[in-house]
DNA sequence: GACCAGGAAGAGT
DNA sequence: ACTCTTCATGGT
């Protein structure tokens, strides 16, 4: 099986990694081996102290999905600003963003809105399985996540079996609008951080938090500070206090959360994120 | 800006 | 069995 050796100074946790959140479609066995579908493919992988022990994919891809080739520790330096997040980190030890594609990325999040991880899963796999390619591995059948085109043409009803609830249309129109726009990812990727937000929220179901998730995730714009209910309390109970929880969150409290968060944790604070929300507790 | 719809499953009592 | 909560958004 092809191997990667990380040399001492790569920091990397692959259990941190799959495990914080960030994707939806990784799965872990008793024995630490990690199944998933990424693209077309399905890669199944495990770590052995430096070493990552994978199948399904070339070594580049796999370098380049962990995003091995960011300076994780530098990363670190700039976002460990104060005693909280410097617990968090310490606590996510290797924890990475990972680069997913984006029209699943998008439709995953479209799918988050209210909703606990568990319930997202099941939707999300139903989605692959009702529309994805069907791929066997090791006498199992995976889904990939379709393409736009492939939701849009089943029509609006072909994702009532998918039970989405109201975010139906939502999933229905983007993939609509996305599949119309040929060059929708490559125009998101151009755009500068703020740019590329209001273009993503554009699309129907797509509001600030699901476009800061994108962002995030799919685009690698480190800037973007998603603010969930998890990370308003967080940041309500240890940055800014004068925050009222009980009135919810305008648009106004998640931009005072945004700009306080680029602020105080640098270019990175997008990482500051996945570091403050895997070391939650609850 | 305040309110509400729409919706399912997990976690806790 | 029942309540509360959940990686919010769009429309009125």
């Amino acid at each position: 099986m092809p191997k990667i050796s990380l040399s001492s100074d790569i920091l990397f946790s692959l259990d941190q990694t799959l495990g914080c959140g960030q994707v939806f479609r990784w799965e872990r066995t008793e024995e630490g081996v990690w199944y998933g579908v990424v693209g077309d493919r399905v890669i199944k992988i495990q770590q052995d102290g430096s070493n990552l022990v994978f199948e399904g994919a070339k070594t580049a891809f796999i370098r380049n999905y962990f995003s091995l080739d960011l300076d994780l520790v530098q990363i670190i330096k700039k976002i460990d600003q104060d005693p909280f997040i410097h617990t968090a980190i310490s606590r996510c030890t290797g924890l990475r963003l990972v680069r997913q594609p984006p029209w699943e990325c998008t439709a995953s999040y479209i799918c988050s809105t209210n909703s606990n991880i568990p319930t997202i899963r099941r939707r999300i796999a139903s989605i692959a399985e009702q529309f994805g390619k069907a791929i066997e591995f090791e006498e199992k059948t995976y889904y990939t996540f379709p393409d736009p085109s492939a939701i849009s043409c089943g029509g609006l009803d072909g994702l009532t079996e998918c039970r989405l609830g109201y975010r139906q249309p939502y999933v229905f129109r983007s993939s609509c609008s996305v599949t119309e726009e040929k060059q929708w990812e490559e125009t998101i990727r151009r755009l500068p951080y703020e740019d590329a937000r209001k273009e993503l929220m554009k699309l129907h179901g797509v509001g600030p938090k699901a476009a800061d998730c994108i962002l995030l995730f799919a685009f690698q714009k480190y800037e973007s500070f998603p603010v969930d209910v998890w990370i308003r309390r967080i940041m309500q109970q240890n940055y800014i206090k004068t925050l009222d929880l009980e009135a919810g969150l305008t648009n106004r409290d998640y931009n005072t959360i945004r700009q306080f968060a680029r602020e105080h944790f640098g270019e990175y604070c997008g990482y500051a994120q996945e570091y403050l929300y895997a070391a939650r507790e609850g």
